[in-house]
DNA sequence: CTAATTAATTAGTATCCACTAAATTGATTT
DNA sequence: AAATCAATTTAGTGGATACTAATTAATTAG
């Protein structure tokens, strides 16, 4: 990857559900190849690859061929424009999240 | 809304561009109307409406109608979704001054 | 009152993109 | 060598959706 993925490319990559299964099942396997991942994915082949090189060039996926197979790993770091956007626009990281829910909640949410 | 919307809706709805940018635009502005959200955006009026549509079903603004102008918010819980996922498959690169900078001033947005 | 303003909605269009089936490439096996 | 396997790529299609222009509804101004 020449430079570093904008947050909308991270985002319309995620934002597929398919792709983004895909990611979660790279990501929770240490590695894992095109075949596996499409077991039980409810698509091709083929379509396991095109998303594979969309979340690749994100940066949200690295490759390492191996004789005819390749496996996948996830790279967490791709996420990070994401987490840079929440972090402006968004919701407190982990250890103030709690803090901020009860601060918020009271007015308009419907008690009950 | 009845429900929390899920992570796939949050993510679509701010998979847009122009989407997103208008949730950034009321999430800085304490309120603003579609006309005024209009202004700049490059797109039209009704346009903008129904991105606040999406947004709106997303959870991630709400409206208070006064008169003929309609005042929009932002709804900062509507990323918990998201903020939730990346918490599964998130960032330990985060960098460190960041998270740092998040917890001991979680309430950066009001002090301008 | 009429005219103007704000916003939402509708219908129609164009673009995008996820998917399949098939062809292709490259590597291993027999 | 041919056959097989893993993976990518291609062309083509269907469905989703962002947009515009126009309409509608409601409120305020002159």
């Amino acid at each position: 990857m020449a430079q570093t993925p904008s947050v909308d490319t991270v985002m319309r990559t995620l934002a597929d559900p398919t792709r983004r299964a895909v990611f979660e099942r790279v990501f929770h396997s240490k590695e894992i190849t095109v075949v596996d991942l499409t077991r039980g994915s409810g698509v091709t082949q083929g379509a396991i690859s095109q998303h594979l090189k969309t979340l690749k060039q994100a940066g949200l996926v690295i490759e390492r061929p191996e004789g005819r197979n390749v496996y996948y790993r996830a790279q967490p770091e791709g996420l990070e424009p994401l987490a840079d956007w929440m972090d402006h626009y968004g919701v407190p990281s982990l250890p103030a999240k709690k803090r901020y829910r009860a601060r918020i909640v009271p007015d308009f949410r419907k008690s009950r």
